[in-house]
DNA sequence: AGCTTGAGTTAAATCGTTTTAGTGCAGACT
DNA sequence: AGTCTGCACTAAAACGATTTAACTCAAGCT
């Protein structure tokens, strides 16, 4: 009982379009592509030929065709990210959402790998034309699977030994940037409170303490955790380290989940921040926002690292694919302190919850 | 000069593994899939040819044949996901990562759709199988694409008017569930601060405030704010409600962003919490988490829902590509009340950092 | 003995696009 | 007049898997 014009709608295509156009299905390819020329007349009967079939390329054949996929994947090796709790969490979806905007600019979509334990496998289920791998580990088990199959990678963090593509972040400068807040509001006895795994940024903030305090004529104290339980952690082991009769006026504290565990300490303690302790940490997400007072922390601008990550990966597939030369890094743009009430800065520079007066 | 026997490394394919198990193509694609009976010597060359090769299926080629890309998509149709902060985000992401891992799973991998003006776009340039809409608005412009297009759906969120498959959020449990928890904790005149926006949820918690708020004789005060500026609109609206000399001994603020901007009235007005004013909160993140005193809040069971939604849209694309039939909706697990310090209570309900205790 | 059934296999068709190798044709240069 | 060049286009050949149709052989049933 169809109207009987209908052909049963299949899902119409190049060929169907050609016909409809009176050109050959490769002229059709041609205008879409842009490839090669098309007469414009030609050009304007097959786009309206396509608009009136509602003809959507199959992205399938044409990813067989090009040998492309038309995807990119952003893994985080970190066996638990999602384990490590909403925070790390954090970190990594901001990336990825910034990242994903990015790539569809180049019509290219994210694909989201969850962290698996074998990472051969999401290579051999998921088809993606190149990855993002964020802060890898040492000797990262993806990168080297990512490798081995001469997947193109960017990683944002560290450049490892044989650096693929790289966004590199400084971490030393974010370092520095802290220090120096902290040493310009006034504080002298600040520990470094840490985690103890040998990730790049654990070694160059305690390399930059250490340097800086030493120019300082400052007494160094670093306090070492394990990342995880980093807020209970850090918060039992700054009391410990309080109740040992150590007097402080700051605490620098990168990791935000163990920043939020030091304020819990300092109150405990009964020593109001910042009157009594400054405090700065790294990450600027919701917990160093919603702290009370809010922490001094760092704009990472973790959209433009994303983006420029992002880019790179996609000039990587598109032109260096043998290119082996393509290899190389890229400077993020520099991180920006945001000074908070943490350190006894009020004021414009952040968000608006300055409101922090402890009644 | 290269050894020679090295074919110049192509990508390995079917037909090579073939050629070296001694078998046509057809049967190595029956013993990768197992759709038929291969013999177990032949598949046993099989598995040692592809071993021997490194061969690894090419995935546009078989999604061609199959018509299946193996993604799905997640999207959040929400203008502004990323302007409105990382706390939305937060909630997208939380359930994003464990859909991922759900998908992951089956084969499938998912992509991220950033919010995009317009819909039509991401369906000509990404391929996928299904797509995940969370928390859709009234008439939402992705919906009308996806449906339009056949594409197998699922929301998570309210189940619209001719709804899709859906995992329907029970917003009015939620609200019974703070509701009643502030009443037993003793809150007899605590207003509700929500969204004025006509979102399912929104409505919701209005009715059963206003419905519970009569059944128990209370005298009911509903603030509505807009969404943007949501942390300092609630903030200012609160205070003015204080100053204009209401007396008020709990708040009941769904929208985490909001109930930040509470705490901080409160904070500013002197009236302690938890032992003036009782506070409860919806979505259990970081806000609720790192709140002082933490804020009680709800065990949405999020990566539940993502589980059961991403599940749910695997079995209609595989199943009820055709079967019009696969309507349906499927109820997600209950949510759990969180009681922390916000409402009195101290305790091992929660998360590990409940650790909350005020000196 | 005759019939069906199922396992195990293969050659060939197929999916929908892009690319290759030509084919005319017009104009520009020697 | 002859050769080139570039435009606009076409027919056919990939791309690499899965699926179909067909075939053989052995076993089970009546």
């Amino acid at each position: 009982m169809t109207t009987g014009t209908q052909p049963l709608r299949r899902r119409a295509t190049v060929k169907d379009v050609a016909r409809l156009a009176g050109v050959s299905a490769g002229t059709v390819s041609n205008a879409l592509s842009g490839k090669r020329p098309v007469d414009a007349a030609t050009r304007e009967r097959i786009t309206s030929a396509i608009a009136k079939l509602g003809y959507v390329p199959n992205l399938a054949a044409r990813g067989m065709r090009t040998g492309r996929a038309g995807t990119i994947a952003i893994f985080s090796s970190m066996p638990t990210a999602v384990a490590a709790g909403p925070s790390r969490l954090g970190f990594l979806m901001e990336l990825a959402a910034s990242a994903a905007i990015a790539a569809l600019e180049s019509n290219v979509a994210l694909l989201l790998v969850p962290p698996i334990e074998d990472p051969a496998t999401a290579l051999a289920t998921i088809a993606f034309d190149g990855a993002i791998l964020v802060e890898p580990e040492a000797r990262d088990p993806f990168l080297a699977v990512l490798a081995a199959r001469g997947v193109p990678t960017v990683v944002i963090g560290p450049a490892g030994d044989r650096p693929p593509l790289a966004v590199e972040l400084d971490y030393k400068v974010m370092a520095e940037l802290l220090f120096d807040h902290l040493a310009e509001r006034g504080a002298r006895r600040f520990p470094l409170v840490i985690g103890e795994s040998a990730r790049a940024s654990n070694a160059a903030f305690r390399e930059v303490y250490l340097t800086r305090c030493a120019a300082s004529g400052l007494e160094p104290t670093v306090i070492s955790l394990p990342e995880a339980d980093a807020e209970r952690g850090a918060r039992d082991a700054l009391l410990r380290h309080i109740s040992d009769g150590h007097d402080i006026d700051g605490v620098l504290v990168p990791i935000d989940a163990m920043a939020t565990g030091v304020m819990q300490a300092l109150r405990t303690a009964g020593l109001g921040v910042p009157d009594r302790v400054k405090v700065a940490t790294r990450y600027d997400g919701i917990r160093a926002r919603s702290e009370m007072p809010a922490l001094t922390a760092l704009d990472l601008k973790l959209d433009r690292v994303a983006q420029l990550a992002t880019r790179m990966l996609i000039g990587a597939i598109d032109g260096g694919a043998d290119t082996g030369a393509a290899q190389g890094s890229a400077e993020p743009p520099a991180p920006r302190l945001i000074a908070r009430g943490s350190t006894g800065m009020t004021g414009r520079t952040g968000t608006t919850d300055s409101a922090s007066r402890n009644a």
